[in-house]
RNA sequence: GGGGGUGUAGCUCAGUUGGUUAGAGCGAUCGCCUGUCACGCGAUAGGUCGCGGGUUCGAGUCCCGUCACUCCCGCCA
């Protein structure tokens, strides 16, 4: 009980008929019969309606009240009668009879309204992001939001857990995103960065022996904005563990994930151990390494079917004999589909900058036929010989498409989605975690066309150290390993190279020389040569999970005061220019355009 | 940096083949209404059709440019 209330909105049943109560909170929604006047009043924990009739010397002041106005109302809680209670309402047993009020917040007309379920642009949205929050379905993800945090972290503590702050102002690293850069005023012409995350410094936990750490750290990434993607910043679960392996990791993981996601919905796992799919395989399969195995859909490859002599695809034997690779999609009973269901794929994989997503069916008349404008190309031993590869029967139809192997991976993986879409095959109500493990050490730069770090330079090399292949890098595998769900990469994680001798020999095919590693990763380095124990972690994306347990396709449904794509707070106008006298004591001078 | 979508009243949208005075719902304002909970009924106000240029007798509609928002690619160890 305090100055404005007694009780909140959501409180008052039949059980208080009778008391004289305070209620605070914003003016819902107003329904005016002319000599009676309902009014629901709105606070963070529900609504009541309160009523008043004519003779109430206040009357027309309230009915002429702007919605979203602050008010204090006192009042008599009474029972309502059997016909008029509202069983959708916690408080819908009673109303509440105004006996007198305050305005202890004006309201202007308002630019969009709170009572509506109607979408708005985002631009008003986050213009006006306070009015926004007030409206039912963020206000609920939010809180939602929230209730996950303080679960995981009583979680984390009740695992052994200890929680400690990393800084925020700390140094520029090489590798990785781009980095958001701070002046220092004190040493001019010199930059912190903001971390993008905790990485080394959860390390040096580690080597300090705290044995068990995390933090729901924010992490920033100067990278542009998707709809899973928050320009800016981001919050992980960052955690990390001495004296584990891989295993150890998943174990805490899968724990943890489970009781989170088993708390805050009622879907299913389709999975109650995560599968681990290797890095390759997913690649194989689902031509991506965030697959969606809610979908049954899975991809082969059909490559060596185009060598056979009995296959007449002339445009794509050629291809194949230059390098090129098929890859195809077998769908279920689809022969009698319309040619439209086929075209439309076709039409889908142009707009997606393929040169196009061939297909047929399977037929058997008095042999086994290709149904579809290419069929006649196949001999019904090919098609048989397709049949074994990828299990397909008569009746099921056939996708695939020819080009170098990351073209035909960048149609396959959307591919794959699309037409488990159309399809149906995608059970919206069930949760498909997965491991995606045995990430490479190494990999091939695009542009450069030399060797790089295709993860984490800190992760561990598999294998006994004297049996590593250093020789052929790219067959080095490591202990990287990333989650995801519903297609989703809910984080990336490593058990982390402790050896720095072997660090410099990793570093080294990757084009670093000692005193190059010595001085980007000095603090690193320094620290593991002083006792380090093998230890591992992962951060899962604290914005992510919640936006599966919310159902949200966009993360700005899940962050309070979120930025545009363009990386803009059009509420609090950010980024803004700053005063000459700002830029002088930091050293720094604007050039202009 | 590149590609797609959108931009019309405070908000959400419609607007036909280029043709008279640009419409609807919600909201606002005014009036009526004693049991609603998306209350109902009637009226009124509200428009630089994102912005600039062009074609045309005539442009919300067609063309060119530009800006904003959004989705995607690149990028995100």
């Amino acid at each position: 009980m305090t100055k404005y209330r007694t009780h909140n909105c959501a409180e008052l049943t039949s059980k208080n008929n009778g008391e004289i109560v305070d209620l605070s909170g914003w003016l819902h929604k107003k329904r005016d019969h002319g000599n009676l006047l309902f009014l629901d009043l709105r606070d963070n924990y529900g609504t009541t309606q309160c009523i008043i009739e004519k003779d109430q010397p206040f009357f027309k002041e309230l009915e002429k009240m702007q919605l979203e106005s602050v008010l204090k109302i006192n009042g008599l809680v009474s029972q309502r009668s059997k016909e008029t209670i509202n069983r959708e309402l916690k408080t819908g047993e009673i109303e509440v009879i105004i006996k007198s009020y305050e305005v202890l917040g004006t309201c202007k007309e308002l630019p969009i309204p709170v009572f509506s379920d109607q979408e708005y642009s985002e631009e008003i949205r986050l213009k006006y992001r306070f009015l926004d929050l007030r409206r039912k379905k963020i206000h609920s993800n939010i809180l939602l939001r929230s209730k996950v945090i303080s679960f995981i972290r009583d979680e984390m503590n009740k695992l052994g857990f200890l929680e400690f702050q990393t800084p925020i102002l700390t140094s520029s690293s090489p590798e990785g995103a781009r980095d958001f850069i701070v002046p220092s005023r004190l040493n001019p012409g010199k930059f912190y960065a903001l971390p993008q995350a905790p990485q080394q410094f959860k390390q040096l936990i580690m080597v300090s022996g705290f044995d068990k750490y995390f933090q729901i750290a924010p992490c920033f990434r100067d990278e542009d904005a998707r709809a899973d993607r928050s320009p800016g910043e981001f919050y992980q679960l960052d955690l990390e563990m001495s004296f584990v392996e891989q295993e150890d990791v998943f174990e805490v993981v899968e724990k943890l994930l489970n009781k989170v996601f088993k708390k805050f919905t009622d879907k299913k796992f389709l999975y109650e151990k995560f599968p681990r799919i290797s890095f390759k395989n997913a690649m194989l399969k689902y031509a991506t390494d965030k697959p969606d195995l809610r979908n049954p859909l899975e991809i082969h490859d059909l490559t060596s079917v185009f060598k056979r002599d009995d296959v007449k695809f002339e445009i794509f034997k050629r291809l194949v004999k230059s390098g090129s690779i098929v890859r195809a999609i077998v769908t279920k009973n689809t022969s009698d589909k319309p040619r439209s269901f086929f075209d439309n794929f076709d039409k889908w994989a142009k707009s997606e900058g393929a040169s196009g997503l061939a297909y047929f069916s399977f037929e058997k008349n008095k042999n086994i036929e290709a149904k579809g404008p290419v069929g006649k190309l196949f001999s019904p031993e090919s098609l048989n010989e397709i049949m074994k590869i990828t299990g397909a029967n008569i009746g099921d139809s056939i996708f695939f498409s020819c080009d170098k192997e990351t073209n035909v991976l960048q149609l396959m993986a959307p591919a794959r989605d699309k037409i488990g879409e159309e399809l149906n095959l995608i059970d919206k109500n069930v949760f498909a975690f997965c491991w995606i493990v045995d990430y490479p050490m190494y990999e091939t730069d695009k542009n450069t066309g030399k060797i790089k770090f295709s993860h984490n330079p800190f992760s561990m090399p598999q294998g006994n150290e004297k049996d590593i292949d250093f020789k052929n890098p790219l067959n080095i595998k490591a202990y990287q390993y990333d989650i995801v769900c519903n297609g989703i990469e809910l984080s990336s994680g490593a058990i982390r190279n402790h050896k720095p001798e072997l660090m410099y020999k990793l570093f080294e095919i990757a084009g670093y020389k000692k005193s190059e590693v010595d001085e980007k990763f000095k603090g690193m380095i320094n620290a593991l040569s002083f006792g380090a124990p093998p230890h591992g972690g992962i951060a899962p994306g604290i914005d992510r999970i919640v936006m599966l347990l919310a159902g949200e396709k966009n993360i700005r449904e899940v962050t309070l005061f979120p930025m545009n794509q363009n990386a803009q707070d059009l509420m609090m106008n950010a980024p803004s220019e700053i005063h000459d006298k700002q830029l002088k004591e930091l050293n720094i001078l604007i050039k202009k355009k």
